[in-house]
DNA sequence: TTCCAAAATGTTACATTGTAACATATCATA
DNA sequence: TATGATATGTTACAATGTAACATTTTGGAA
């Protein structure tokens, strides 16, 4: 929790430098994701945000923080799951690498790491012959994670 | 057209040999797809049937026949859209490798490539390095195709 | 300090995607 | 042709997302 503090202090500074505005909402829904094992989607956060805080954030609003925490690096929109999960690497000072997610389809775990630069190269060559191009290299994998696997049986 | 015949053909062989029905409704939902070049979502779909074949299928029913001919795995579905796509092998006999999906943003054109095995496996053991096991290794990439991408200017 | 334009948030009313629960029709074959 | 399995239809919703417009807040400029 302390360290949701820290991270979401960095994300003010670093939303200063351009002048963006890291307001008390934005920092609210942030700081849910932030506190979260696992992706969670518009309506989950709005429900957080309901319970911790006794704020009541309409859909559409959360849906344009969400953009807005998106466009600043600070959140991913996980497409396969249609949630979304805090970034890993808010407090890192260098540019981010490509994220991979591997998102546990049980119970929506996420754990992002990074593809290694050669892996991406052929991935974008294999791209560029098929005639399209590359917009967000960002991959998702539909995964299982270890304790899911094994409560399954 | 003649083309999409044949893969019919095909499907409906490959559905016998393990007692699948490819009934006339799962044919024209399938004969649908073959001839788009575009990934289509299920309403889509609905719609084409309507206009095509006058054939009124309801939402339910379509998602049911989805879930048929991707178990065939005639069909795949893609989760970064929302929209489902034929697979581009049909007509092979052999066993299909992993699929990798490339969409265009724009026009919702799909190409179907396929990843070669060493990287897979790189892929595969990050993940296992990071506590999760990979469900399905496919893949899809938001691109944006040339044409498009001309167009845009 | 006051006023204004831009930015942020709220409201309403929908569109789209997807499914649960139950009813009916169709098929394969004993 | 009777019967159980498979396929399809119906209804009524749940979940996700957005368009259009209204209101509030905020950071400067006059």
């Amino acid at each position: 929790m302390d360290n949701v503090n820290t991270i979401i202090k960095h994300a003010e500074q670093y939303c200063k430098t351009h002048g963006a505005r890291l307001t008390p909402k934005r920092k609210k829904v942030l700081s849910s994701m932030l506190q979260s094992t696992k992706a969670l989607s518009a309506y989950d956060i709005i429900d957080f945000c309901k319970r911790e805080f006794n704020e009541t954030i309409p859909a559409m609003s959360m849906y344009r923080i969400l953009e807005f925490l998106e466009n600043e690096h600070l959140i991913h929109k996980l497409k396969l799951a249609n949630k979304y999960v805090a970034c890993a690497h808010i407090t890192c000072n260098h540019d981010h690498a490509i994220p991979q997610f591997l998102i546990c389809g049980q119970c929506d775990k996420v754990r992002e790491i990074s593809i290694n630069k050669s892996t991406i190269r052929k991935l974008r060559e294999n791209v560029e012959t098929a005639g399209f191009e590359l917009v967000s290299p960002q991959i998702e994998m539909n995964c299982i994670c270890l304790s899911c696997k094994h409560s399954v049986a």
